[in-house]
RNA sequence: GGCCCUAUCGUCUAGUGGUUAGGACGCAAGGUUUUCAUCCUUGAAGCCGGAGUUCGAUUCUCCGUAGGGUCACCA
């Protein structure tokens, strides 16, 4: 082994506080966590806050928060605004070795003011790079110029502070997006005026929306914070992201973190950019959801249905209780159950429903007043059941009536006696979640709608 | 436009110089003790195009085409 493949692997995420937490952000801090935990090494956070004008401190709270989330936690925190005497040294450095030059030019953000700007000097070779994701990538650097790398001596830009930071913080493998590829070259010739040595690239393809191009806010949710908000679990969002431009290749797909440790690795990252499929994502919570306690689930649900309820069922409320496990087998998120809240979709479990005759009827062509039999005999049964009646007591009450009178006959109308929908979970299930009496009472009352139609 | 990157079902992907090109999400049909959901089964759906190398290319090479990224005194 070589000494340079010996030494200890430091990765790090370097997002700027401009902005909300990306999805595209956490995947990257994933992948350079992976790398790092899986081979004994460091994962650090940088904040990039050169940019005093757009950098706020709520957004660094929020990457830190969220990253902390999902467990991606670091080794070093580092601030890029705390470390402008380093920039400095460095700048001067360099400058004295006359492989960067002061110029003094007019402000392009001030125009009519002047500023002394720091220039490299452009050897103007080309760079050659081996990524390794996507192998040797060569550019021509002379048309980058003399760029800029300082507003001011004590003023870095972007591309010194990073190759800077990288060299200090013994960076070794520079995991980070596509959309950098181009940036290489310039931060290659950096390292070289600094004498720093290179580390290994690995570019990974972008998060595209649907329309290809690359995620942003116009495609809807692209801010971790919103996923979290509407109940995608910190696993389900990892687990997908993990194979989101990676791949074990194998068929597995769920994997727990620890397993992503052990296997990851940089060889199964695709080249090609992947589009974000919600859909797939909420498969993944759905799957993660279930293996939740019946008590962990109550305890997720009930918070997404806070304040959108007619009739708000408390924690500890029974009937609150017998629903969720209907609940659990139709929605992928909280976030789903909280907007068929709003939409009323459980209101008939807490309210009474109104009734049609129309949908009484089981079939078309037939009346209402067909059912007015079955439900008054229905009606006898449930009065015999007990309060708290289970579904399988419930359906062995009323099966065999039903399969004498004709299942759709007798259930058809009983379903919507109780439920007032046209969907609904089976009739034995909401007279387990209703109780019995208000069940008897529910199938009267269709009862008295049928007969005032008379 | 310059430079750079990419290309297997709709989507995420596996895979090979000769395979019935595999899996998952989604979709469709059927079934599971009426509807919805769940669950099960089945199905439709793919190698961007053209040359070249080769006995044989989805796979290797080149050229197209398409898509994307990037071209700051932002990061």
């Amino acid at each position: 082994m070589s000494i340079l493949a010996s030494k200890k692997v430091v990765t790090r995420i370097a997002p700027s506080p401009t902005g909300h937490l990306h999805i595209g952000t956490a995947r990257t801090a994933l992948f350079n966590f992976l790398y790092a935990r899986s081979r004994g090494g460091m994962f650090i956070i940088r904040t990039e806050d050169t940019d005093k004008e757009r950098s706020k401190p709520e957004y660094e709270q929020e990457i830190l928060d969220g990253l902390a989330w999902l467990g991606l936690e670091h080794d070093a925190f580092y601030r890029q605004s705390e470390r402008s005497a380093i920039y400095r040294h460095y700048l001067e450095k360099i400058i004295s070795a006359d492989k960067a030059y002061v110029s003094r030019e007019e402000s392009k953000n001030n125009p009519g003011t002047f500023v002394e700007v720091v220039r490299l000097k452009n050897p103007n070779t080309t760079i050659t790079f081996d990524d390794e994701i996507r192998g040797e990538i060569a550019f021509d650097t002379t048309e980058l110029g003399d760029f800029v790398i300082a507003r001011s001596i004590d003023d870095a830009l972007y591309h010194f502070t990073v190759v800077v930071d990288d060299h200090e913080m013994g960076v070794t493998h520079v995991i980070r997006g596509d959309d950098h590829i181009s940036n290489t070259p310039r931060q290659i010739l950096i390292q070289e005026a600094i004498g720093a040595t290179r580390p290994h690239y690995a570019h990974l393809p972008l998060i595209l929306a649907p329309d290809r191009s690359k995620l942003s806010k116009r495609h809807g949710a692209v801010m971790l914070d919103e996923y979290r908000k509407d109940g995608f679990l910190k696993e389900s969002i990892l687990n997908y992201l993990m194979l989101l431009g990676w791949s074990p290749a194998t068929d597995q797909e769920i994997f727990t973190i620890e397993e992503c440790l052990r296997i990851f690795d940089i060889s199964g990252i695709q080249k090609g950019g992947a589009i974000f499929d919600i859909e797939k994502l909420k498969w993944f919570n759905r799957e993660y959801l279930k293996h939740y306690s019946d008590d962990d689930y109550a305890r997720y649900a009930s918070e997404a249905i806070v304040g959108t309820l007619t009739t708000m069922p408390q924690y500890s409320d029974e009937r609150f209780l017998r629903l969720l496990p209907t609940i659990r087998e139709r929605v992928s998120t909280s976030g789903e159950i909280h907007h068929a809240c709003r939409a009323g979709e459980y209101d008939y479990f807490f309210d009474t429903p109104t009734v049609s005759q129309e949908m009484l009827k089981w079939k078309h062509d037939t009346s209402a007043h067909d059912a007015l039999p079955r439900l008054q005999h229905v009606a006898e049964f449930i009065a015999q059941m007990p309060e708290n009646v289970s579904v399988e007591e419930a359906k062995n009450a009323l099966w065999n009536y039903a399969e004498e009178k004709g299942k759709g006959e007798v259930l058809w109308p009983l379903r919507v006696a109780l439920s007032g929908r046209e969907r609904s979970p089976d009739p034995f299930t909401l007279i387990h979640i209703l109780g019995s009496g208000e069940s008897y009472k529910r199938v009267r009352t269709a009862c008295d709608i049928i007969r005032s139609s008379e």
